[in-house]
DNA sequence: CGCGGGATCTAGTCGTTGACAAGTTCGCGG
DNA sequence: CCGCGAACTTGTCAACGACTAGATCCCGCG
C-alpha cells in the first residue's frame, strides 16, 4: 500500500515525508534533496514539489507534525516531572521532527497549520508547569523547567551527553537530574 | 586593510570568516554558499576553497574557532554560576559560533583544531562544576547545570524566549533561574 | 456509458551551486 | 635575478531547486 502503484502513487505525500525524516535523522537536514527522495519513492524528480512546493515547504510539514506529535505526547504525561521525561522521549524516539522544530530559519514560520499545532504544544507545555509552580514564580519556574528538558535533550541529540550518560537510560538520568534540581523538600 | 588590496586579498581567510558568521546569524548555516560569500570578498568564485578546502571545512572552521572562543570565556568566569552566565552570554554574543558547534552534522567532528578547541572547553566546563558540587553527585550536578544553561541559551537563540523574557535582559533572567533551582540552601 | 474536470505525476528547461582541474600572478628567499 | 610555493583565477561538470507545460489517472455527473 505504501510502495507501488502504477502512476498514482498512492500517498506519495507519506512516502516523501517518511523518506525525509530518515534522511534528516542519519544525515541531517542539510543533506535533504527533493530529488534524492522522488528517486527513492520512484517518482518523478518534480513529483514532491506538488506535494510541497517547495523545499522549505517539506520541512515546514516536518515541524508541523512535529509539534503535532509533540502535543499529543505532552498532554499524554500527568504532572510537569512526566511532561519533562515525555519532552526528552519525545526527542529521542522523533529525533528528526525535535531537530526541525527548534531551528526556525528552515522552515516557514507564519504556516498555518504549524502555528495551530504549535500552540496546542505551547498550551500543553503551559499546563504541566501550572501543576506545579506552589512557589511564588510560575514563569521562572516554567522556564527552568523547560530549559533543563530541552537543554538535555538537545545535547543528547547532539551527541554531548553519550559518555556522560553511558549505557544507562537516558529517561531515567534525566529523571534523576529532575529530582535533584526540582526536589529541595518542596513540591 | 580588510577590504581592496590587486592580486592577494591581504587576509581572505578572515573576511570569508566573518562573511560567514555574518550570514549563518541573519539566515542560518543553511543559507551559507562559498560562491556569495567569495562576491562579497571580491574574489573569484574558487578563492574561498583554497582556504578552506571544502563547505564542510568552512562550518569547520567556524566551529572550531568557536569552541576556542568558548573556552576562552568559560576560563574567565570564576564559579559555576558565572559560568553559567558566560555560557549564555557566548550564545547571544557568538550566536553563529554556538549555532554551527552544536550541530555536529555540519561539519568535520575529527577535525585537529576542532578537536582541540573543544577539549579545552569540556576541560573549562569541567573545572567549573568541581567549583560547586558539594552534594554527593558532581556528574549528575554536571549534567543538570549544563542543559539547563544549554537550553535557555538555545531556546533563545531559536526565538522561543522572547516573550517569556520580554524586554527584560536574558542574562538577568538567567541568572533568576539559576538562583531558583541552584539555592535551596546550600551552595 | 462516457465524458469532463481536477488532482497527480512526468518531462524538459534554466539559473545557481559545490567541487575539481589547470593555469596565472604574486611575493620571498637564495 | 630567478625560481618556487602560496594565493588566486578561469573554465568546466554534475547535481539541485524551481518553474512550466503537458500527460495520465480517478471520480462523479449526466
Amino acid at each position: 500500500m505504501t510502495s507501488d502503484r502504477a502512476y498514482h502513487h498512492g500517498d506519495l505525500r507519506r512516502a516523501v515525508l517518511t523518506a525525509a525524516l530518515d534522511v534528516i535523522r542519519t544525515e541531517g537536514p542539510a543533506a535533504l534533496s527533493l530529488r534524492d527522495l522522488a528517486r527513492r519513492a520512484g517518482v518523478s524528480h518534480a513529483a514532491p514539489a506538488h506535494h510541497f512546493k517547495d523545499r522549505t515547504g517539506l520541512l515546514t510539514a516536518v515541524a508541523a507534525e512535529g509539534y503535532a506529535l509533540f502535543a499529543d505526547t505532552l498532554a499524554a504525561a500527568p504532572d510537569l516531572r512526566e511532561r519533562g521525561v515525555a519532552y526528552v522521549r519525545f526527542a529521542t524516539t522523533h529525533p528528526a521532527h525535535f531537530q526541525v522544530m527548534f531551528q526556525p530559519d528552515l522552515y516557514r514560520t507564519d504556516d498555518p497549520d504549524l502555528l495551530a499545532a504549535k500552540d496546542r504544544a505551547t498550551a500543553e507545555l503551559r499546563a504541566g508547569v501550572a501543576t506545579l509552580a506552589p512557589t511564588g514564580a510560575p514563569r521562572l519556574t516554567g522556564i527552568a523547567a523547560w530549559s533543563l528538558a530541552h537543554g538535555f535533550a538537545t545535547l543528547l541529540l547532539s551527541g554531548n551527553l553519550t559518555d556522560a550518560v553511558g549505557d544507562r537510560d537516558a529517561e531515567e538520568v534525566f529523571r534523576e537530574v529532575g529530582r535533584l534540581l526540582f526536589t529541595p523538600g518542596r513540591d
